[in-house]
DNA sequence: TTAATAAAGGATATGTAGGTCTATTATTTG
DNA sequence: CAAATAATAGACCTACATATCCTTTATTAA
């Protein structure tokens, strides 16, 4: 469904949102580790985040990633999956066709078009700290 | 969301289906240039339908792909899905973590399951030779 | 102002999906 | 049986996602 680069995203997210509301900047190191991906790659994902305005970072000692107080209630899961794999899951075609839209639609299109705006809709409503919420609860896990 | 190799798959098992009730036999050239998909991938894509019972293909002169008639009404596009992809987008777990499941979740756990769920459940309901019918129809293309 | 810390970024490596090429096997028809 | 036709199969190639390595830049605190 979603790239490995966007799982590890969302995971990335996710930790960050549960320890930026307790005001807590994270290392890189520390966000590898609490979300089992590896270390140098989730630099790169962090780094897609960043400019892509979802999270900020700080350089130096003292220095990390977090998600700004204000903005935490507004992370949402479809901002994370736009930074990483773009709009693609979003508009593609089910069947692959380059020119597949409501006026000249592939055979499936009517049925997929259901699915793919359910699971926006979805990602576009859930927050990352909401989801960070369930792991404080233990309703949930970042790794395994 | 699935496979390019999924994608061509189910557009070879429509077009297929298109053909069948028709009772004819389509070669694999036909089925490429219908579909607009490289001849000798498509080969290796048909013969993992076949393999899959999802279609029958004949060997020598006369020969060709098709869905057997008494078939024809009950080919989904599950199961030309399952053929190709496997069952992993039904079963996987949204962020990639191998130990998901209701009782030991990951924080998206439960309204991504939504989501696949409906997605399958789609998939289960839709039979190819409907997907076919919209074609006739001028409701629906397989290329453009 | 220097040493330590942490992110940023470029170059490179690896693995897998996607795609091609060529030879072989099965079948039909003259 | 021979020639033509069509699927089958294995080896090979390519592009891209995934992953690593190493150097540079920014920031802090002693």
């Amino acid at each position: 469904m979603f790239s490995k680069t966007c799982e590890y995203g969302i995971r990335a997210a996710v930790y960050l949102a549960s320890q930026s509301v307790l005001s807590r900047k994270v290392s890189l190191k520390e966000v590898a580790k609490e979300i089992d991906s590896p270390e140098a790659y989730t630099s790169k994902i962090l780094q897609k985040l960043v400019k892509g305005g979802v999270i900020v970072s700080e350089k130096g000692p003292t220095g990390g990633f977090s998600i700004e107080a204000n903005q935490l209630a507004y992370v949402t899961l479809e901002q994370v999956v736009l930074a990483i794999d773009g709009n693609e899951l979003f508009v593609k075609c089910g069947l692959g066709l380059k020119q597949c839209n409501d006026k000249a639609p592939c055979p499936m299109h009517v049925k997929f078009k259901v699915i793919r705006d359910e699971l926006q809709d979805m990602l576009r409503s859930t927050t990352v700290v909401e989801l960070s919420k369930r792991i404080d609860e233990g309703l949930g896990f970042l790794k395994n």
